[in-house]
DNA sequence: TTGCATTTAATGTAATTACATTTAATTTTG
DNA sequence: CAAAATTAAATGTAATTACATTAAATGCAA
Protein backbone atom coordinates (compact mmCIF):
# COMPACT_ATOMS: atom_id res chain seq x y z
CA UNK A 1 0.00 0.00 0.00
CA UNK A 2 1.61 3.53 -1.14
CA UNK A 3 0.91 6.84 0.07
CA UNK A 4 -2.51 7.10 -2.62
CA UNK A 5 -4.24 4.23 -0.44
CA UNK A 6 -3.02 5.96 2.61
CA UNK A 7 -4.80 9.51 1.10
CA UNK A 8 -7.83 7.25 0.72
CA UNK A 9 -8.17 6.32 4.51
CA UNK A 10 -9.74 8.17 6.84
CA UNK A 11 -6.02 7.77 9.23
CA UNK A 12 -6.39 12.09 8.52
CA UNK A 13 -7.46 14.09 11.71
CA UNK A 14 -9.00 16.90 9.59
CA UNK A 15 -9.81 17.34 5.77
CA UNK A 16 -6.74 20.11 5.74
CA UNK A 17 -4.43 17.95 7.43
CA UNK A 18 -5.56 15.42 4.24
CA UNK A 19 -5.41 18.36 1.59
CA UNK A 20 -2.16 19.80 2.53
CA UNK A 21 -0.65 16.24 2.50
CA UNK A 22 -2.26 15.45 -1.09
CA UNK A 23 -1.00 18.76 -2.47
CA UNK A 24 2.67 17.98 -1.39
CA UNK A 25 2.09 14.43 -3.06
CA UNK A 26 0.76 15.40 -5.89
CA UNK A 27 3.05 18.31 -6.51
CA UNK A 28 5.74 16.44 -6.05
CA UNK A 29 4.46 13.73 -8.34
CA UNK A 30 3.72 15.87 -11.26
CA UNK A 31 7.23 17.14 -11.00
CA UNK A 32 8.19 13.38 -11.15
CA UNK A 33 5.89 13.44 -14.62
CA UNK A 34 7.81 16.31 -15.75
CA UNK A 35 11.20 15.47 -14.74
CA UNK A 36 10.76 12.03 -16.92
CA UNK A 37 8.92 14.10 -19.64
CA UNK A 38 11.99 16.45 -19.87
CA UNK A 39 15.10 13.55 -19.06
CA UNK A 40 15.43 12.72 -23.31
CA UNK A 41 15.86 16.70 -23.86
CA UNK A 42 18.16 17.18 -21.33
CA UNK A 43 16.72 19.52 -19.23
CA UNK A 44 15.68 19.65 -15.39
CA UNK A 45 12.39 20.75 -14.54
CA UNK A 46 14.11 23.89 -13.03
CA UNK A 47 16.14 24.61 -16.15
CA UNK A 48 12.77 23.91 -18.37
CA UNK A 49 10.97 26.29 -15.76
CA UNK A 50 13.45 29.05 -16.79
CA UNK A 51 13.53 28.54 -20.07
CA UNK A 52 9.63 28.61 -20.11
CA UNK A 53 9.83 32.01 -18.31
CA UNK A 54 12.41 33.51 -20.61
CA UNK A 55 10.05 32.69 -23.61
CA UNK A 56 7.40 34.31 -21.79
CA UNK A 57 9.35 37.48 -21.92
CA UNK A 58 8.92 38.09 -25.64
CA UNK A 59 12.32 39.06 -26.37
CA UNK A 60 12.31 41.57 -24.17
CA UNK A 61 15.44 40.66 -21.82
CA UNK A 62 14.90 39.96 -17.93
CA UNK A 63 17.12 40.23 -14.99
CA UNK A 64 18.27 37.21 -12.76
CA UNK A 65 16.09 38.39 -10.29
CA UNK A 66 13.37 39.02 -12.53
CA UNK A 67 13.90 35.07 -13.21
CA UNK A 68 14.14 34.37 -9.69
CA UNK A 69 10.75 36.06 -8.75
CA UNK A 70 9.08 33.74 -11.27
CA UNK A 71 10.41 30.49 -10.55
CA UNK A 72 7.92 27.66 -9.42
CA UNK A 73 10.80 26.86 -6.71
CA UNK A 74 12.07 29.77 -5.16
CA UNK A 75 14.96 27.94 -3.63
CA UNK A 76 16.61 26.88 -6.92
CA UNK A 77 19.85 29.50 -7.82
CA UNK A 78 18.56 31.47 -10.37
CA UNK A 79 22.27 32.25 -11.09
CA UNK A 80 23.30 29.24 -11.25
CA UNK A 81 20.78 27.66 -13.19
CA UNK A 82 21.16 29.72 -16.22
CA UNK A 83 24.74 28.92 -16.09
CA UNK A 84 23.37 25.88 -17.30
CA UNK A 85 21.52 27.17 -20.08
CA UNK A 86 24.56 29.08 -21.01
CA UNK A 87 26.88 25.95 -21.11
CA UNK A 88 24.10 24.31 -23.29
CA UNK A 89 24.16 27.73 -25.34
CA UNK A 90 20.60 28.21 -24.75
CA UNK A 91 20.22 31.47 -23.97
CA UNK A 92 22.26 34.96 -23.51
CA UNK A 93 23.63 36.52 -20.93
CA UNK A 94 24.83 40.50 -20.70
CA UNK A 95 25.06 43.48 -18.44
CA UNK A 96 22.03 45.38 -18.11
CA UNK A 97 22.62 48.69 -19.56
CA UNK A 98 20.21 50.44 -16.65
CA UNK A 99 21.84 48.78 -13.94
CA UNK A 100 24.93 47.63 -13.79
CA UNK A 101 24.52 45.56 -11.03
CA UNK A 102 21.88 43.19 -12.89
CA UNK A 103 22.31 40.82 -15.32
CA UNK A 104 19.87 40.63 -18.54
CA UNK A 105 19.24 36.93 -20.01
CA UNK A 106 17.10 36.46 -22.78
CA UNK A 107 16.69 32.89 -24.82
CA UNK A 108 18.40 31.96 -28.23
CA UNK A 109 16.67 30.86 -31.27
CA UNK A 110 18.39 27.36 -30.09
CA UNK A 111 15.59 27.38 -27.07
CA UNK A 112 13.16 28.79 -28.87
CA UNK A 113 13.42 25.75 -31.24
CA UNK A 114 13.93 23.27 -27.67
CA UNK A 115 10.65 24.51 -26.14
CA UNK A 116 8.69 24.33 -29.39
CA UNK A 117 10.28 20.18 -29.66
CA UNK A 118 8.77 19.95 -25.75
CA UNK A 119 5.94 21.77 -26.38
CA UNK A 120 4.60 18.85 -28.74
CA UNK A 121 5.49 16.08 -26.43
CA UNK A 122 4.11 18.23 -23.47
CA UNK A 123 0.78 18.47 -25.41
CA UNK A 124 0.67 14.61 -26.18
CA UNK A 125 1.46 14.31 -22.33
CA UNK A 126 -1.77 16.33 -21.57
CA UNK A 127 -4.09 14.48 -23.33
CA UNK A 128 -3.85 12.44 -20.70
CA UNK A 129 -5.51 14.38 -18.80
CA UNK A 130 -8.82 15.31 -21.52
CA UNK A 131 -11.00 13.14 -19.77
CA UNK A 132 -11.09 15.26 -16.98
CA UNK A 133 -13.88 18.50 -17.84
CA UNK A 134 -12.83 21.94 -18.01
CA UNK A 135 -14.85 22.91 -15.64
CA UNK A 136 -13.27 20.19 -13.16
CA UNK A 137 -10.05 21.75 -14.29
CA UNK A 138 -10.95 25.14 -13.64
CA UNK A 139 -12.33 24.35 -9.95
CA UNK A 140 -8.61 22.85 -9.02
CA UNK A 141 -7.00 25.86 -10.31
CA UNK A 142 -9.15 27.93 -8.02
CA UNK A 143 -9.45 25.77 -5.90
CA UNK A 144 -5.26 25.81 -5.60
CA UNK A 145 -5.22 29.68 -5.78
CA UNK A 146 -7.54 29.83 -3.04
CA UNK A 147 -5.33 27.47 -0.36
CA UNK A 148 -2.62 29.85 -1.07
CA UNK A 149 -4.52 33.25 -0.86
CA UNK A 150 -4.99 32.49 2.46
CA UNK A 151 -1.65 33.52 3.09
CA UNK A 152 -0.98 37.40 1.33
CA UNK A 153 1.34 37.71 -1.85
CA UNK A 154 1.06 33.94 -2.77
CA UNK B 1 5.26 40.59 -10.66
CA UNK B 2 5.62 36.65 -9.29
CA UNK B 3 4.12 33.32 -10.70
CA UNK B 4 0.59 33.85 -8.99
CA UNK B 5 -0.03 36.80 -10.87
CA UNK B 6 1.38 35.00 -13.88
CA UNK B 7 -0.63 31.80 -12.96
CA UNK B 8 -3.89 34.23 -12.82
CA UNK B 9 -3.18 35.67 -16.80
CA UNK B 10 -3.96 33.34 -19.83
CA UNK B 11 -1.10 33.06 -20.76
CA UNK B 12 -1.33 29.34 -21.01
CA UNK B 13 -2.43 27.79 -24.10
CA UNK B 14 -4.47 25.15 -22.22
CA UNK B 15 -6.60 24.80 -18.84
CA UNK B 16 -4.34 21.16 -18.02
CA UNK B 17 -1.02 23.21 -18.88
CA UNK B 18 -2.34 25.73 -16.30
CA UNK B 19 -3.52 23.08 -13.58
CA UNK B 20 -0.22 21.22 -14.23
CA UNK B 21 2.32 24.38 -13.11
CA UNK B 22 -0.44 24.93 -10.80
CA UNK B 23 -0.02 21.96 -8.70
CA UNK B 24 3.80 21.73 -8.89
CA UNK B 25 3.94 25.55 -7.99
CA UNK B 26 1.19 25.04 -4.71
CA UNK B 27 2.57 21.91 -3.86
CA UNK B 28 6.73 23.56 -3.51
CA UNK B 29 4.61 26.41 -2.28
CA UNK B 30 3.13 24.09 0.51
CA UNK B 31 6.28 22.01 1.35
CA UNK B 32 8.06 25.77 2.03
CA UNK B 33 5.31 26.18 4.78
CA UNK B 34 6.09 23.15 6.06
CA UNK B 35 9.79 23.68 5.82
CA UNK B 36 9.61 26.43 7.92
CA UNK B 37 7.07 25.27 10.69
CA UNK B 38 9.38 22.42 10.99
CA UNK B 39 12.84 24.55 10.86
CA UNK B 40 12.83 25.38 15.07
CA UNK B 41 12.16 20.95 15.80
CA UNK B 42 15.28 20.69 13.58
CA UNK B 43 13.53 18.11 11.15
CA UNK B 44 13.45 18.60 7.36
CA UNK B 45 10.06 17.60 5.70
CA UNK B 46 11.25 14.37 3.87
CA UNK B 47 12.34 13.21 7.79
CA UNK B 48 8.60 14.15 9.46
CA UNK B 49 7.08 12.67 6.33
CA UNK B 50 9.58 9.33 7.97
CA UNK B 51 8.35 9.62 11.31
CA UNK B 52 5.01 10.66 10.94
CA UNK B 53 4.63 6.86 8.68
CA UNK B 54 6.37 5.38 11.68
CA UNK B 55 3.58 6.71 14.05
CA UNK B 56 0.85 5.57 11.69
CA UNK B 57 2.07 1.57 11.69
CA UNK B 58 1.31 2.29 15.99
CA UNK B 59 3.79 0.40 16.98
CA UNK B 60 4.30 -2.51 14.28
CA UNK B 61 7.41 -2.51 12.68
CA UNK B 62 7.82 -1.44 9.11
CA UNK B 63 10.98 -2.28 7.36
CA UNK B 64 12.79 0.72 4.82
CA UNK B 65 11.44 -0.42 1.87
CA UNK B 66 7.90 0.15 3.43
CA UNK B 67 9.06 3.79 4.19
CA UNK B 68 9.88 4.24 0.84
CA UNK B 69 6.44 2.91 -0.42
CA UNK B 70 4.61 5.40 1.84
CA UNK B 71 6.74 8.50 1.43
CA UNK B 72 5.99 11.90 -0.45
CA UNK B 73 8.71 11.78 -2.22
CA UNK B 74 10.31 8.59 -3.82
CA UNK B 75 13.15 10.04 -4.52
CA UNK B 76 14.53 10.70 -0.99
CA UNK B 77 16.81 7.81 0.13
CA UNK B 78 14.96 6.18 2.74
CA UNK B 79 17.90 4.44 4.32
CA UNK B 80 19.54 7.94 4.94
CA UNK B 81 17.08 9.46 6.06
CA UNK B 82 16.18 6.77 9.02
CA UNK B 83 20.25 7.38 9.71
CA UNK B 84 19.18 10.75 10.45
CA UNK B 85 16.41 10.13 12.58
CA UNK B 86 18.64 7.44 14.08
CA UNK B 87 21.03 10.01 15.03
CA UNK B 88 18.55 12.16 16.47
CA UNK B 89 17.73 9.62 18.61
CA UNK B 90 14.21 9.53 17.60
CA UNK B 91 13.71 6.00 15.89
CA UNK B 92 14.99 2.30 16.52
CA UNK B 93 16.77 0.24 13.87
CA UNK B 94 17.22 -3.54 14.10
CA UNK B 95 16.91 -6.55 11.62
CA UNK B 96 13.83 -7.99 10.73
CA UNK B 97 13.09 -11.77 11.87
CA UNK B 98 11.03 -12.59 9.28
CA UNK B 99 13.81 -11.29 6.32
CA UNK B 100 17.19 -10.62 7.19
CA UNK B 101 17.71 -8.66 4.10
CA UNK B 102 14.95 -6.15 5.39
CA UNK B 103 15.36 -3.72 8.19
CA UNK B 104 12.71 -3.07 10.73
CA UNK B 105 12.20 0.81 11.93
CA UNK B 106 10.56 1.46 15.12
CA UNK B 107 9.33 4.75 16.47
CA UNK B 108 10.65 5.84 20.00
CA UNK B 109 8.97 7.73 22.57
CA UNK B 110 11.05 10.68 22.26
CA UNK B 111 10.13 10.36 18.41
CA UNK B 112 6.46 9.89 19.21
CA UNK B 113 6.75 12.96 21.61
CA UNK B 114 8.09 15.23 19.36
CA UNK B 115 6.03 14.54 16.92
CA UNK B 116 2.95 15.46 19.39
CA UNK B 117 4.53 18.77 19.69
CA UNK B 118 4.91 19.31 16.16
CA UNK B 119 0.78 18.61 15.69
CA UNK B 120 -0.02 21.41 17.95
CA UNK B 121 2.06 23.80 15.95
CA UNK B 122 0.66 22.29 12.88
CA UNK B 123 -3.20 22.48 13.86
CA UNK B 124 -2.26 26.20 14.43
CA UNK B 125 -1.29 26.63 11.20
CA UNK B 126 -3.94 24.59 10.01
CA UNK B 127 -6.16 27.28 11.44
CA UNK B 128 -5.24 29.29 8.32
CA UNK B 129 -7.48 27.71 6.26
CA UNK B 130 -10.58 27.42 8.45
CA UNK B 131 -12.38 29.69 6.57
CA UNK B 132 -11.75 27.54 3.37
CA UNK B 133 -15.00 25.34 3.74
CA UNK B 134 -14.91 21.80 4.25
CA UNK B 135 -16.90 21.20 1.11
CA UNK B 136 -14.16 22.96 -0.83
CA UNK B 137 -11.78 20.75 0.83
CA UNK B 138 -13.56 17.62 -0.35
CA UNK B 139 -13.40 19.13 -3.98
CA UNK B 140 -10.01 19.78 -3.77
CA UNK B 141 -9.18 16.14 -2.93
CA UNK B 142 -10.97 14.48 -5.05
CA UNK B 143 -9.94 16.77 -8.23
CA UNK B 144 -5.95 15.45 -6.77
CA UNK B 145 -6.77 12.06 -6.82
CA UNK B 146 -8.52 12.08 -10.12
CA UNK B 147 -5.71 14.23 -11.31
CA UNK B 148 -3.36 11.74 -10.58
CA UNK B 149 -5.97 8.45 -11.45
CA UNK B 150 -5.56 9.16 -14.69
CA UNK B 151 -2.33 7.28 -15.06
CA UNK B 152 -2.79 4.02 -13.19
CA UNK B 153 -1.78 3.28 -9.41
CA UNK B 154 -1.04 7.20 -8.14
C1' DT C 1 20.73 -28.77 -3.40
C1' DT C 2 23.16 -25.74 -6.33
C1' DG C 3 23.02 -21.91 -9.31
C1' DC C 4 20.67 -17.89 -10.95
C1' DA C 5 17.49 -14.22 -10.59
C1' DT C 6 15.36 -11.17 -7.47
C1' DT C 7 14.81 -8.45 -3.48
C1' DT C 8 16.38 -5.33 0.30
C1' DA C 9 19.29 -2.06 2.12
C1' DA C 10 23.43 0.44 2.07
C1' DT C 11 26.89 3.09 -0.16
C1' DG C 12 29.75 5.83 -3.68
C1' DT C 13 29.50 9.79 -6.51
C1' DA C 14 28.19 13.71 -9.18
C1' DA C 15 24.90 17.15 -9.34
C1' DT C 16 21.89 20.16 -7.01
C1' DT C 17 20.02 22.73 -3.20
C1' DA C 18 20.17 25.51 1.06
C1' DC C 19 22.18 28.94 3.23
C1' DA C 20 25.69 32.29 4.20
C1' DT C 21 29.00 35.33 2.46
C1' DT C 22 31.23 38.27 -0.92
C1' DT C 23 31.66 41.70 -4.52
C1' DA C 24 30.15 45.37 -7.05
C1' DA C 25 26.76 48.86 -8.15
C1' DT C 26 23.19 51.79 -6.81
C1' DT C 27 20.36 54.45 -3.64
C1' DT C 28 19.65 56.93 0.45
C1' DT C 29 20.86 60.01 3.98
C1' DG C 30 23.28 63.30 6.70
C1' DC D 1 29.02 65.12 -2.05
C1' DA D 2 30.69 61.24 1.03
C1' DA D 3 29.40 57.52 3.93
C1' DA D 4 26.22 54.11 4.97
C1' DA D 5 22.62 51.14 3.61
C1' DT D 6 20.60 48.46 0.22
C1' DT D 7 20.30 45.73 -3.91
C1' DA D 8 21.81 42.25 -7.58
C1' DA D 9 24.41 38.54 -8.77
C1' DA D 10 27.91 35.31 -7.98
C1' DT D 11 30.30 32.11 -5.17
C1' DG D 12 31.79 28.92 -1.22
C1' DT D 13 30.23 25.14 1.46
C1' DA D 14 27.72 21.61 3.77
C1' DA D 15 23.86 18.88 3.23
C1' DT D 16 20.80 16.48 0.32
C1' DT D 17 19.24 14.26 -3.84
C1' DA D 18 19.68 11.44 -8.06
C1' DC D 19 21.37 7.67 -9.90
C1' DA D 20 24.20 3.66 -10.26
C1' DT D 21 26.41 0.05 -7.97
C1' DT D 22 27.34 -3.21 -4.33
C1' DA D 23 26.51 -6.70 -0.82
C1' DA D 24 23.81 -9.81 1.41
C1' DA D 25 19.68 -12.65 1.82
C1' DT D 26 15.96 -14.98 -0.21
C1' DG D 27 13.22 -17.47 -3.64
C1' DC D 28 12.91 -20.34 -7.44
C1' DA D 29 14.10 -23.65 -10.92
C1' DA D 30 16.74 -27.26 -12.81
Amino acid sequence: MGISEDLKQSKFNTLTGKAVVNIIYTGNWMMQQTHDLLKPFGLTPQQYNVLRILRGQQNNPITVLGITERMLDKMSNASRLVDKLLEKKLVLRRECPQDRRAVDVIILPAGLTLLEEIDQIQLEWEKNFQRIDQEKMDTLNELLDEFRHVFTNN
